[in-house]
DNA sequence: ATGGGGGTTCCAGCCACAGGAAGGTCAAGG
DNA sequence: CCTTGACCTTCCTGTGGCTGGAACCCCCAT
């Protein structure tokens, strides 16, 4: 299978295939003219990364998890802490965007968004005063 | 003042807002020796940019609502908009979140996170079988 | 004179790709 | 046989919003 079928199959863009082959994190053959060769293998890793990325985990948590998965004498604990470190980091974003929400929606019922210069929003932006 | 005590005043790391003025958002006057010397209006507008920064609005937001900040015959309007479509962004990102955060969260809890090297969370993303 | 704590510029790096240029390869159709 | 067009390749640049660091200048106190 050439990059574009596996593109189509994992539905991850041709682009990002190239780079995690760059960053190690598959190793597809190559054929005599250059072309990369995919084996179901390497999909299967492909669609693993896509998940994982989902998921939100970074690059190295992929790579982490990605061995995990490969090693048939892992400790599930290690796969655990890994994603329960990301939830709270997701934890922490969410929480971080609540409060802006917060704010910023009480600014926006208090503006009146007319045509007039008068503006909550800017004047809390501005220094409340 | 020097870059230092405004760094202090604002909370705003020097880099930052060398930073700033190299994207011309503030322009600071120099004294003879090369040094920045900033002004209470630049201290009143790297406040500003820091609240706006605050509440995750981008750089280009920031500097459009600074332009309206200072244009006396703005219409709330305007700024309105822009902070609607920021809250759009923030909810999109929030709801994003919560998805992936529901996820993790079942999977977590579904895995023993002990020695052994069954585990659910690397099931579902090797692809549930 | 020297030491230390300011300041300056410029360059590299972060993350996870995306866009695009320049060129090689392959199968189908005329 | 030649062309067309869809693939594929590598390489370089850019994204956002800074951050870290090198190499250097400036000023004040000792």
């Amino acid at each position: 299978m050439n990059i574009g079928d596996v593109a189509n199959r994992t539905g991850l863009p041709a682009k990002t295939i190239r780079y995690y082959e760059e960053i190690n994190l598959i190793k597809p053959l190559r054929d005599a003219n250059g072309y990369r060769r995919f084996r179901e293998q390497d999909i299967h890793k492909l669609n693993f990364l896509g998940r994982a990325r989902a998921l939100g985990f970074t690059i190295e948590d992929c790579r982490t998890l990605l061995a995990l998965y490969e090693d048939e004498s892992r400790a599930s604990a290690d796969v655990k802490r890994i994603a329960r470190e990301h939830l709270g980091q997701i934890d922490a974003k969410i929480s971080d965007l609540r409060a802006m929400r917060d704010t910023l929606g009480h600014l926006i019922d208090a503006c009146a968004g007319d045509d007039r210069p008068d503006c909550p929003i800017l004047r809390d932006l501005g220094g409340k005063t």
